[in-house]
DNA sequence: GGCGATTTTTAGATTCGCCTAAATTGTCTT
DNA sequence: AAGACAATTTAGGCGAATCTAAAAATCGCC
């Protein structure tokens, strides 16, 4: 069970990203595109990668990530989602600053590490943009997200993570008061222009556009 | 300004050692040895990283770092340090579990996470071997290390560091109520063995063998 | 001061991860 | 059902970092 390099787990990251949200069949091109890196050099990886045992494919015809890729995978998005918690909870860095130190400490291999920085950082469950951490077993016990814009008048939902994390966006959250955490419950859905009039935490009414909830990620409540 | 790669940032933290731990000159089957790898890869490496301007060398006569390379050199230990600090203070680990995942956080690149990290820490001066953490400059601010073996009778020194860092020797400092940072009075020197007899933290009288003092690191105090 | 031993460098190969260019396979449109 | 076009793979090459084997330079001993 030899450990993979750092390319290899980054390409292994991307295929199950790809894969769970999306159909199983993970394309070339996809995976390229999401490493801004060539289709050449994709199927050279995905060679290596199958000979090792973690994805299955079969020549253009695009990758299946197996169960032990998706372990794998699953184990580096745990450090990542970790690592995240610890740079916003005890080095005060924000959620938007966040990804590319954790793109690097994701790959620093000790287990032991690992089960320090949970426990020490309290056995968090999710990361700070919302996102579960799985365990160290690799499951993620938490509900499925939905994008707000999809739902129902009169449903529940707690706001866990955001599709859009520039600046504007999160300015914009600031000043209405949302927050990751915060309830929803949706009052009405205007027909004409899909834009959303919800309550927050049971104190604030306000609409929001389309595009806003298009924006964000939440789960039952 | 461009990074130096993991594996030349090893090889100039290398050099910077032996450099400074012994003479200016600095041989190639040195640099072999302590990275564990061959004269002829270092040769190699040699040649990119004087190319860079890290390294001033002449064939066949060893290498000097230059005063850049050095102060990239000082960058790297520093941010080992500052991580073994982070991994002993905060994640319990105990100081001689910590070096090989300090090796590889020392190569995360984000002077933003160092600063924070350093804050975050209390801006500690020493890392858990007694080894004085450079500050964001390059400065190394603080007294020189002897060894307790060779100081005269009525030093009074603080322990920072040890040579042995096996558990036999952990254990045995733990029994007799030694740890970093403790005060030690040289009460007397026994010729006949080199044993010495001490006073700890001004309470505890004992006396220690040479072997032991041998492994002592200790500052004026 | 010369010669054998040691140190260092060079030469040539390998693996990894990437590239471009070209060939191949698959799909879609008409 | 046959091209045209898109997706994918193969071929060949490159830079980084390593190795072994062999050549070159230096050191040190007599």
């Amino acid at each position: 069970m030899i450990d993979l390099s750092f390319a290899e787990e980054n390409y292994l990251k991307a295929i199950y990203h790809l894969s769970s949200a999306g159909q199983n069949q993970v394309n070339t091109n996809a995976i390229a595109e999401r490493l801004e890196t060539k289709p050449a050099s994709v199927s050279d990886m995905i060679r290596k990668l199958s000979e090792k045992g973690v994805i299955s494919y079969v020549k253009y015809q695009g990758v299946n990530i197996t169960e032990d890729g998706k372990k794998k995978a699953l184990w580096v998005i745990r450090k990542h989602r970790l690592w995240e918690v610890f740079l916003v909870e005890k080095l005060n860095f924000h959620w938007d600053e966040v990804h590319d130190i954790a793109e690097q400490l994701e790959h620093i291999r000790s287990s032991l590490l690992i089960s320090r920085l949970d426990e020490f950082l309290g056995y968090p469950k999710f990361d700070p943009h919302g996102d579960p951490i799985p365990d160290a077993e690799g499951i993620i016990s938490s509900k499925p997200r939905m994008i707000l814009s999809g739902l129902n008048v009169k449903s529940k939902v707690k706001l866990v993570s955001l599709k859009d994390t520039g600046n504007a966006f999160l300015n914009y959250l600031d000043r209405i008061g949302m927050k990751i955490g915060s309830r929803i419950r949706i009052l009405d859905i205007i027909e004409f222009d899909g834009s959303v009039e919800i309550e927050i935490d049971n104190r604030k009414r306000l609409t929001i556009s389309k595009r806003v909830a298009d924006n964000l990620l939440v789960v039952a409540d």
